[in-house]
DNA sequence: GCCAACGTTGGC
DNA sequence: GCCAACGTTGGC
């Protein structure tokens, strides 16, 4: 199968590239998501072996900080049966989970955040879901795309 | 902090 | 099953 790319949205606030990078074998769950959308990626196309851009939003600089690789494809996310967890969904079981993780390991920081105005002005990625949806934050990108964006560093 | 976009909820 | 109200996302 040919490989998927996508590009994962976070807060660098909450966790970002930086907190990534410093876990042990820098690999974590990508947890939290709860937009249905997003969901169906998670849990239907994104492989292991796929790769990933790692988007900071709302945050000074907003742009892709990153690059990680998924470890883990889609399994159901602990934190919607946690009733302590900010994430914990009453409404799902473990026999009919809503919503799913995977686990990812960090592969490249960038220098410098690639910032979402400079990704806006290239002819080449108008066509980006990024620009065309504003609130998703699991999204597929093209090999195409993901090659330009790397010329962009 | 504002506000637009858009998905979900819930009354009927 | 429609659709208005509501909540969340996310750039600015």
């Amino acid at each position: 199968m040919a490989r998927g790319y996508w590009l994962l949205k976070s807060e660098p606030d909450v966790y970002g590239i930086e907190h990534l990078a410093g876990e042990p074998k820098q690999t974590a769950r990508w947890d939290g998501i709860r937009n249905y959308q997003a969901r169906n990626f998670l849990r239907d196309q994104v492989h292991e072996g796929d790769r990933a851009f790692i988007y900071h939003s709302q945050c000074k600089t907003v742009g892709i900080a990153g690059t990680a690789r998924v470890v883990k494809a889609a399994y159901p996310d602990p934190a919607q049966f946690n009733p302590d967890s900010p994430y914990y969904d009453p409404k799902a079981t473990e026999d009919k989970p809503r919503w799913f993780a995977i686990d990812i390991a960090l592969d490249e920081v960038f220098d410098a955040v690639i910032p979402l105005k400079r990704i806006k002005q290239q002819a080449a990625l108008e066509d980006m879901v990024l620009l065309k949806q504003g609130r998703l934050s699991v999204q597929p990108v093209t090999p195409e795309e993901w090659k330009e964006i790397h010329r962009l560093r």
